[in-house]
DNA sequence: GCCCTGACTGCTA
DNA sequence: TTAGCAGCCAGGG
């Protein structure tokens, strides 16, 4: 199998975020053994075609302090928010979300290793 | 190869 | 508490 790139990892590791649940971005870096690489993994969600993106739950990927930052022209932050609230993710008033509550504790290091291995993206099927 | 860009983060004022 | 800024890293031209 070859060798996926770094955006294809992300988005496998996003496919796994659970409904209700959220992480950040610097999480997923660090699942892929790139902890720096945080702002790499907004590239790669926003790199997202409109096809693809209904395949995996970018929602579910916000940043460290809770809160939504997608900059995106089809969707703005508020419709991020109403994604996961539809979810059952809770956020305050000022739009913050409290991971103690709703975060995802995400992979271990075997788990990324065997996801990476063999799962595949939905695209991908014949 | 080199340079630029970006849905981030942590530090500083 | 909030804003500004530099560091970081993979992909694309």
């Amino acid at each position: 199998m070859p060798e996926r790139n770094f955006f294809e990892k992300v988005w496998l590791i996003t496919m796994q975020i659970p409904r209700g649940r959220v992480t950040w971005y610097g999480a997923i870096a660090e699942m892929l053994d790139a902890p720096r690489a945080n702002r790499t993994v907004g590239w790669a969600l926003n790199a997202l075609t409109p096809e693809q993106s209904q395949h995996i739950p970018w929602q579910r990927v916000i940043n460290k302090a809770g809160r939504c930052s997608i900059r995106n022209s089809e969707q703005t932050p508020d419709d991020q928010q109403a994604l996961l609230e539809a979810e059952g993710v809770e956020f305050d008033a000022r739009g913050y979300t409290d991971f103690k509550r709703f975060g995802w504790d995400g992979l271990t290091p075997d788990e990324v290793r065997e996801l990476l291995a063999w799962a595949r993206l939905p695209w991908e099927r014949g």
